[in-house]
DNA sequence: AAGAGTAACAAACGATCGTTTGCTATCGGG
DNA sequence: CCCGATAGCAAACGATCGTTTGTTACTCTT
């Protein structure tokens, strides 16, 4: 075994705080995780807030580029759309352990710390909104539906991904992705 | 003040677990809540989990009358679909907290009393699924989208509701249940 | 090859956790 | 009206929590 690295303490971290979440895992457990004791991980962090922190805000970086990317793909708000559900889809299913923390254990994390990221979250959600609204205004999409809650359901969706779906399943990411858009323009009828 | 009764501590503890979580609340916080000592609690109860299975146990026959009363009140598939976001949204708003600890915190259960509740909640989704496919079947919905897909999207929605509601907020509950009807059968297009 | 830096250990700190015990005071049924 | 039942208190139990300390042993730099 050679020694472990921030990165391994904090992916760790990572996994456990996804599978047991934040409260639930203590720092003998991440220790265990690592082979080392729970002391030992003090050599990496200062605190387990700290690890909490990291998390969080590496999926939030991930949101961000995605849909800084999605909205630089195209011009017109329905292929903007399928994009940003593409990379969230994506982030979601290549990094499920931090999007899962992101999603789950945000409210563990302290005042400040927290408002933070819900701050960058409602700046994400608000791409989605706008969006959608410019859509409308485009005559792309309806006019007799609220943006605002159109973007809430479609976000809906994709937040609750990772509470369902297994990698070994039979729904592969991209059909996912295509289901989900055709859905989101069509509805089930 | 009077001497409170075991609901009034599982009701307590139901407000507590929703805000804070199952492992952020201490008995004695739930002590707090009710203006005893935390030791005085097991006057009513014998663990801290059982006041979790009892919330738990709580929202998951309110969501089951529910599906019950909606499948009875119509033969026709899209308006069962419509009683049944019609009843889960009531549940959500008359019972908040009830229905956000066993959203978010039915993984703090042990092992048996999980797979309970677990298997609970299959059976509620299963009506949402059977539905579904029921009104393919008929021609009510279109034929070229996965009826369980389709399902686990309105399901998503509906179970995201509590994340982002607000009782005080501008949405009132009628409105919701058909803009989210509407969206569901028709999409943003 | 020597020395600086540090990952990890072993052990303990005070705080808090869920829970139990012995007791007191109050309440409802005969 | 009295007496058994019990809600709640005060205090403590052992376990575990996040964190700190002092030390050892390894690794990298020069």
């Amino acid at each position: 075994m050679s020694r472990l690295s921030r990165d391994d303490v904090i992916e760790a971290a990572g996994r456990l705080f996804a599978k047991q979440g934040y409260h639930a895992t203590s720092m003998r457990d991440l220790g265990g995780e690592l082979g080392i004791l729970g002391g030992s991980v003090y050599a990496h962090v200062s605190s387990k807030e700290e690890l909490l922190v990291e998390v969080v805000q590496r999926a939030g970086r991930l949101f961000g580029e995605s849909a800084e990317q999605a909205m630089s793909s195209s011009e017109h708000p329905e292929d903007q759309l399928k994009a940003l559900i593409r990379g969230h889809i994506g982030v979601v299913l290549d990094h499920r352990d931090e999007a899962q923390t992101f999603l789950n254990e945000a409210t563990a994390l302290g005042e400040s710390n927290r408002q933070a990221i819900v701050g960058e979250r409602d700046t994400y959600e608000a791409l989605f909104r706008s969006v959608i609204a410019d859509g409308i205004t485009e005559g792309a999409f309806r006019s007799d539906l609220d943006a605002n809650l159109a973007a809430t359901f479609v976000l809906s969706i994709l937040n609750a991904i990772e509470r369902w779906y297994r990698p070994d399943g039979r729904v592969d990411p991209a059909s996912l992705t295509n289901d989900l858009h055709r859905f989101a323009i069509s509805g089930i009828s």
